[in-house]
DNA sequence: TCTTTGTTTTTTGTTGACAATTTGCCGGGT
DNA sequence: ACCCGGCAAATTGTCAACAAAAAACAAAGA
């Protein structure tokens, strides 16, 4: 399920590709907080590097949505608004509906297989409930990269990726899931799983993008009351 | 209808940024032809500067599309594949099916207003046809940007324009413009706008939506066929 | 006491040189 | 004639120092 970034074949990870791998784990540990700011020369001294790699890894982070730069005084941690999360969410709910239509449309013949198989994953877990929010989170993660994979849609598979990576450092920051966390949640997401299935088998692309988009606005709509019970959004969470 | 990119306030444009724009409007303009390679050494004698700025400008024009860099083996002028201009599209019309869909919703009081100038606009000029089709797509671009801005998606809005600027920067290779030739598709596409100002301003969300992405769909198919046309395209172009 | 101005310090922007890697080429081998 | 290994040129990656700008600070004036 995993994917190769498309170019670097056995190559080994560049040096700032590995500093802004590992400053992003930093940032989604909390160990950097919203509106900390990263000095560069600091970093370069922590990785024992010098300033070039360091720079070019804060642009890297910046275009990942972790750090936000000013062009003469430097980076930030970008700050975690709730709203963006939910507003995150109803653009990636489109763009999946998106690729649930195109990937129906192209009916690849691999895909009814792999994607039966990644739904009867989902069941199992609403089921049993014995894998983490975290875990079911990231089958239906990996599931939504195959569908966009195979939507052939090159433009939208890169853009819902960054999206989905931004989505998902900011859900890390709750230190509570903010959804998947109860039975009937899981069964509900289950069910919408086994809908889009259904379509996109059937080769219905109508229905399958409505479902694909179901799927993540429910998602959306659970996180916003999550966020509400938390108190990291007031109460008015129309949308 | 402009807006100021959030952040640089009255300061002069940093130079990688200005190389950037440089060398975007010079691959735009057909000087670099796709594939050729870009030499950091090479343009950093060109502009006179080190080829750290060079280095930079390179990964902002990497964001926006328009090169391609591999780690060790450097940066060339990507290809241009028609296929996915038409992909483009296909995000862009739900992107902006989207933003129609919120900004109704959020229903800013200085919407309709904007709105109907704007599409007054457009409906002149297909009347006159006294425009051309580039700037006829100027004031529809614009237009697009006022409804992104006004759905409060900062995210969406972000998508949204870098999306744009790929799309026109590969629509401007075709020297002849690949729709909104004729006054039937200006009219066609002034009465789409028109049905779009129309379910805004009365509050219909989900018509907005509709309407706003038949509005980029439409397009899109146009540009299919007149690809076709030019032989860019082979002749089965469904999608 | 608060504001404002000038100075010092810190931090980013830029540069030119060096190191590591890749590419193109040539000769030897099959 | 074709393929493979190794040398040389070219190109990217990295570094450390310098320049310019911003931030922090201190002192003088209202």
């Amino acid at each position: 399920m995993d994917q190769q970034t498309a170019s670097g074949p056995i190559c080994a990870l560049t040096l700032p590709q590995q500093i802004a791998d590992h400053l992003g784990h930093r940032i989604m540990n909390g160990e950097l907080v919203p509106g900390a700011r990263l000095k560069e020369e600091e970093f370069a001294g922590l990785y024992d590097v010098s300033r070039g790699p360091v720079r070019e890894a804060f642009r890297i982070l910046e275009r990942r949505g972790f750090i936000e730069i000013v062009p003469r005084h430097g980076a930030r941690v970008r700050a975690f608004d709730p709203a963006d999360l939910a507003a995150l969410f109803s653009v990636r709910a489109v763009l999946f509906g998106l690729a649930a239509r195109q990937a129906t449309e192209r009916a690849e013949p691999e895909l009814p297989g792999l994607l039966a198989a990644q739904v009867a994953r989902l069941r199992r877990s609403a089921e049993a409930m014995d894998i983490s929010p975290r875990e079911h989170a990231i089958i239906a993660g990996d599931t939504q990269h195959l569908i966009a994979r195979l939507s052939g849609n090159k433009p939208l598979l890169r853009t819902f990726e960054e999206l989905t990576s931004r989505a998902l450092w900011r859900m890390a920051w709750s230190e509570r899931p903010l959804d998947l966390t109860t039975r009937d949640r899981r069964q509900e997401s289950a069910r919408l799983w086994g809908d889009l299935l259904a379509a996109m088998t059937a080769g219905n692309a109508l229905d399958a993008e409505r479902f694909a988009r179901a799927i993540l606005e429910a998602s959306r709509d659970h996180m916003i009351a999550a966020m509400v019970a938390q108190r990291l959004l007031p109460a008015d969470a129309a949308d």
